[in-house]
DNA sequence: AACAGCAATGCAAACGTTTTCATTTCGCGT
DNA sequence: ACGCGAAATGAAAACGTTTGCATTGCTGTT
């Protein structure tokens, strides 16, 4: 390995201590429980640290304390309109407790969650926060023997074996299953993700379902179609559902569909929501301000992203399961223009 | 501080060598630089650290070697669709590479990016890469301090003091207008965010003035809008545009006001693109499929991403400025629906 | 068979803090 | 002014690695 080591001479601790004419333990003292040094002592120490320019470094006191304040997230993708705003709520509430966030995506990819688990556990992390679910067994062993604490966040699920804090899929999936029902819709399609390895959508799915059959009525294995998590091919899928068969509303298993089969309509002349009504989950930036506004079931990404926080916080310092297992954060109905009654 | 110490015994380096029959020294040295231990004892350490679920304590190596294998990203804002591209591939490149990326955002706030460099420091992390140009030098100069090399992305500018890779995007906004004009358009309107300690949008918009300057053409003042950045906002701000006194072309600061400009069409029945083209800058997800597509200039963000970690990753490995300091990446327009020759 | 020379390993000293325990200093009542 | 408990500080031993230097083990040459 070629490495020139730069290191400037770094003012450390103890040069620190010995221009503040103490020792470095009081220094130690002085960054990590003010209090307990003397106020004379206390400036002395803080203009030694100003005129030295000097900056703890946390990786070395870690070393010591077990601790080293950084919280681990792992999100299936970042670059995608879902998580970005929990992502951003989640690192501000670390940042106002003095804690640093170590992200990583994994694009669905089990295996390499094991991996980024295992990356993140040499980091000495004080605890993990996962999506959904869907994980294979082995990272929460590996993170159980060393005794990191990790929660899901995203999704509420009753039997969760994890802590979790999320809002209720299955739930969802009916809601707005339920809303077009209302509205008197009895054709309706459903545009869904894959459900094989994404739990999210097979709970909505499985809420739909039940909804249906609440009200007696079937799910014809033509109106059920799996849209990939992307706009283009969510528009694709819906041209296609909508100039061969068009049902009279489509619920979609995300605002990405959504806005997809939108876009779909606007392309073939369909009209929103005089011909179709269109339903979504997430309420996604965007899906409030484009024509007609979608009717979506609006999931508090930001909330959840920082109770996300202070669970996970909480856990790491207490280093016991949170006073509550599991959060169930509610969503709301935000019923725009994309949905008329029949 | 409460705070119970969990420390399940993992087993630490020492261990494993114990069981290996090995020095320490020689199980570090199979980690780092495995081609200098034999095989034979190779596979005995190997098969010692899986027996014992061995995880190397990366901190307490860097605390040593003074690389941390961490590298800081600081980006104004995680949770909006411009920098999640770059975010995203920034870290895959960063993990292929086997280290971790540290993120932060400061919502374009200045001081509070001082207060990150800083808590990055603590972190003793290897390199920064900062967006754009806009940055109090006091963060920088603590980088420059401590020898921690720090990189621009997103933007190009040739006089850059520091090194970057990005786009040029005073060019950018010449290109967009020369568009238009090359349309044949005339009356032009130009939506752009608030250009106070934004860069980008101050460079895109120069070029924009110097492209119509080259023209001849002046830009009246009632022509230049500012918009927020936020589809919301822009909507409302071209829709008073458009009802009170419409353009025949608008250019927009980025895709967000663009998809803002053409929500705000749709809403109040302009047609696009036969009464209004609109142009973007970004080519952000969902600009492609929206009808009608939108005509904008595409930024290769991931490529960026990429780049930017390949760079910094070199700067911190050789101590050195980078083989090429000002990495210029080319944009592309990318022409759809929304543009229409008068 | 002896030895040069290199490959492989071991020893022990860092790295920059935190923390326990011991010691000194301080404030205050008498 | 004395003594006592509490408050403030200091000395030194960790924390879990890496690494420079020293040592041992080999291979092949003469």
């Amino acid at each position: 390995m070629v490495a020139t080591r730069s290191r400037k001479g770094a003012p450390g601790l103890v040069e620190v201590a010995a221009r503040a004419g103490v020792s470095p333990a009081t220094v130690s003292r002085y960054f990590n429980n003010p209090e307990v040094v003397k106020p004379r002592t206390q400036s002395r120490i803080a203009e030694a640290a100003a005129d030295l320019g000097y900056i703890r470094d946390r990786m070395a006191g870690a070393l010591h304390s077990r601790f080293s304040g950084t919280i681990g997230l792992i999100v299936p993708t970042i670059d995608n309109a879902i998580f970005s705003e929990l992502i951003e709520a989640f690192s501000e509430r670390l940042r106002e407790r003095e804690r640093t966030m170590l992200i990583a995506s994994h694009g669905y990819d089990l295996p390499l969650e094991v991996a980024i688990v295992r990356s993140l556990l040499e980091r000495r992390i004080d605890g993990v926060v996962l999506i959904g679910f869907d994980h294979d067994s082995i990272p929460l062993e590996m993170l159980a023997k060393r005794g990191v604490p990790a929660i899901s966040a995203w999704n509420y699920r009753e039997t969760s074996e994890l802590a979790c804090v999320g809002t209720d899929n299955f739930a969802a999936g009916a809601a707005v299953t339920e809303h077009l029902l209302d509205l008197g819709h009895r054709d309706i399609a459903f545009l869904f993700p894959e459900t094989t390895s994404n739990d999210r959508a097979r709970d909505r799915l499985g809420g739909a379902k039940n909804a249906l059959q609440r009200r007696g009525i079937e799910l014809p294995t033509h109106r059920l179609t799996v849209a990939p998590y992307d706009i283009g091919d969510a528009k694709a899928v819906a041209k296609d559902l909508l100039s061969n068969d068009p049902p009279s509303a489509v619920v979609c298993g995300n605002d990405i569909i959504a806005q997809g089969v939108v876009y779909a309509s606007q392309a073939l002349g369909v009209r929103i929501p005089d011909d179709l009504s269109i339903i979504g989950i997430g309420d996604f930036r965007g899906s409030a301000h484009m024509e007609p506004g979608l009717t979506t079931l609006r999931l508090p990404a930001r909330q959840i992203g920082q109770i996300a926080a202070d669970t996970i916080l909480e856990m790491s310092l207490s280093g016991l399961p949170p006073a509550e297992k599991r959060q169930k954060i509610e969503s709301i109905l935000v019923e725009r223009g994309s949905t008329k009654k029949m």
